[in-house]
DNA sequence: CCGTACTGAATGAATGTTCAACAAATGATG
DNA sequence: CATCATTTGTTGAACATTCATTCAGTACGG
């Protein structure tokens, strides 16, 4: 029994926690917050330690203040700092997975609709923001060398880039376009990490909209087209 | 006397450690080698460690272990840890700099010339290998908790960027494309550090090779009178 | 009052730093 | 050139600190 709560999907989760009638008097601190609300609460002050601090300055006893609870509690919920952090990877990647494939769905039929859906919503406020970022690039640093991160360590994972492909396909097939699908489709996928790696660097002259921006023009150059580019700035 | 080698520069140190003299007998382990030597000894074996085990496990012990010295012997030529990864940053900063100076220089006066040996120079193999690749994707993890390494931490700094903007408003005026330049050179900029985050991370689908014809592919489509794309794969 | 969530002090391992001793080079002296 | 002195590079053990983990005990819910 224990084994099936451990495995619980975070989607299930979520629901538990947005359920309002538990919700409402047993927020957080009491004894009353079930197993997985607790465990939801540790993994964001993980994100938060994570983000505040950098991975190797993250530590337990942070994680356990930052949600206000007791030094020993991880190692009750999860065994093992490491569990905790490979939980909260999941998490991320599982909460980024679905807010694409949601997009994703709501697109439409058309690949142009569909891919510009997909770009948008790197940049959404929900998932693109400096917390999360900085956890994500914290992770980044750790993957190479720890072969449980790698497989979760980059959000956009081969089914992503799959799509990625076939909508490019699709694009060169009704626009008449001469580059190669899979060629394309990388530029395009690392663009967008490297747009996420200089907003999580936090360099001020690089924002939320602007990283947009870039990424819009390039669909605009790539993809001509499918998305015309205003008019000239001189016309 | 002393004094002007103790303050010799790297680049006279290497020349100094290429000195078939000094060189044949003297190499790593005896006692003979220069500070300056002993240092770039100490920093590549911190660069081995860090793509070797990440940075949050990467230790002192570690690094004189690499070099094949005493445990006390960082602490002597470097104050600190810190002090030691602060000079390895330092050392990828200025040897990544330099290589591009150099790539620019030798590539002429015309701007579409000297943008794609910008391009070029990033993925070449005395920067762009797994070894560097990962030491820097370490670095960028805790870039953003750690004030110090933040100016460091991406290579390419503002007046890289600045070069950027002004090759890409130099092929606009010439090609009369209509883009934003800042905004294309974001664009560009962004994915070759995403090209890099790919490359370090290891999956076995994105090799220097793909890279580059992914960065090339850009170039094609944001800039076609200058970088024309070859004969469509079905005439 | 039983079980379960939770606490926090104790423990032990890992690791950065210090330092006294040592060795090799360099310089001084005769 | 030989001998000694001084400086400088190097070692490795000792030390202090930080931190993950453990666990005996506590208190809340049912």
């Amino acid at each position: 029994m224990l084994e099936t709560i451990t495995r619980m999907k975070t989607a299930d989760a979520r629901e538990a926690l947005l359920e309002p009638a538990r919700k409402a008097e047993a927020e957080k601190r009491g004894r009353k917050a079930s197993k997985e609300v607790r465990q939801l609460q540790l993994i964001e002050a993980t994100i938060d330690s994570l983000a505040k601090r950098g991975y190797s300055e993250t530590t337990m006893a942070d994680v356990a203040d930052g949600a206000g609870l007791s030094r020993g509690i991880v190692n009750f919920h999860f065994e093992s700092k490491e569990k905790l952090l490979i939980a909260t990877l999941q998490y991320m990647y599982d909460e980024y997975s679905a807010h694409w494939r949601s997009a994703l769905q709501k697109a439409g039929d058309e690949p142009a609709d569909q891919l510009h859906a997909l770009v948008s919503a790197d940049f959404d406020r929900s998932i693109c923001n400096k917390r999360k970022l900085a956890a994500w690039c914290a992770f980044w640093g750790e993957a190479k060398s720890r072969p449980t991160y790698q497989a979760l360590s980059s959000a956009r994972d081969a089914v992503y880039q799959t799509i990625f492909i076939d909508l490019c396909a699709a694009l060169k097939q009704s626009g008449g376009y001469v580059y190669e699908p899979q060629v394309m489709a990388l530029a395009l996928s690392a663009m967008l990490e490297g747009l996420w790696l200089r907003l999580m660097m936090g360099t001020e002259d690089t924002t939320r909209e602007t990283a947009l921006q870039a990424a819009n023009e390039f669909l605009s150059v790539a993809f001509p087209k499918h998305y015309p580019l205003k008019a000239p700035a001189k016309p």
